[in-house]
DNA sequence: TACCGGATATCCT
DNA sequence: GGATATCCGGTAA
């Protein structure tokens, strides 16, 4: 747990630089997803700026992915931004209730995205407790899900299609890199109807944060 | 028009 | 810790 702490300090006191388009536009989205942990998910929503940790990410892939929305070429109005530049938010409704950040990866016209699933909070926890209705400062209710931290952060479906490389919506880089040791691997959630898809270990995590969705 | 995909809160033990 | 209740929008027919 030592070690837990010490890894967020750092990324807490670090300065960060914005991620550019570059880095959401590789070809292979399971290591976007992984290189995603360690990073600092950020919004200014409302003159309210909050961030947090990314500890929790799974990919997606638009081609032979059952449990991928764009799966098969599939090209709707709500997929549409995944075929989209890189470096873009997807953000669905699920349950008709929360809302879910996804951040749109590869080039145009190849619909692969990731599924920001859990951050731990650094700043703006009074505000995301407010958001939330619920927690204090250091419960992982605040954000310890994917709907949990959307609704923490301010961002809706009204953010869809956002530019990330923007000042709504960023992810930073705190200079601090993840042993590939620290980073556990597990089946995406919630994805049983995927068939065989359901099966792909596309589920990326800090073994040791305690602000993990499960 | 019908079907289906999904996370969270609450209540109970 | 485990069971249970909950809703809306996207997609295809």
């Amino acid at each position: 747990m030592q070690h837990h702490l010490n890894t967020m300090n750092q990324i807490r006191f670090q300065s960060g630089t914005i991620l550019p388009r570059e880095f959401y536009a590789g070809n292979d989205v399971t290591r976007i997803a992984r290189d995603m942990l360690g990073k600092v998910l950020c919004s200014s929503i409302e003159d309210h700026q909050t961030s947090g940790v990314i500890v929790e990410t799974e990919a997606y892939c638009g081609r032979n992915d059952k449990a991928c929305h764009a799966n098969n070429g599939l090209r709707t109005e709500r997929t549409e931004v995944m075929y989209g530049p890189p470096g873009h938010s997807y953000v669905y409704l699920c349950y008709g209730i929360h809302h879910l950040f996804n951040v749109v990866t590869n080039r145009k016209d190849i619909a692969d995205a990731v599924l920001i699933r859990a951050i731990e909070p650094i700043e703006g926890i009074g505000q995301m407790i407010e958001r939330r209705g619920r927690g204090s400062a250091g419960d992982p209710v605040l954000t310890n899900g994917p709907g949990k931290l959307t609704q923490a952060l301010g961002i809706t479906v009204a953010d869809n299609r956002t530019d990330l490389c923007g000042e709504r919506i960023w992810i930073e880089d705190r200079s601090f890199e993840i042993p590939e040791t620290e980073i556990g691997t597990g089946l995406r959630i919630g994805v049983d109807y995927a068939g065989k898809d359901a099966d792909r270990p596309w589920r990326y995590y800090m073994k040791r944060s305690s602000w993990v969705s499960c």
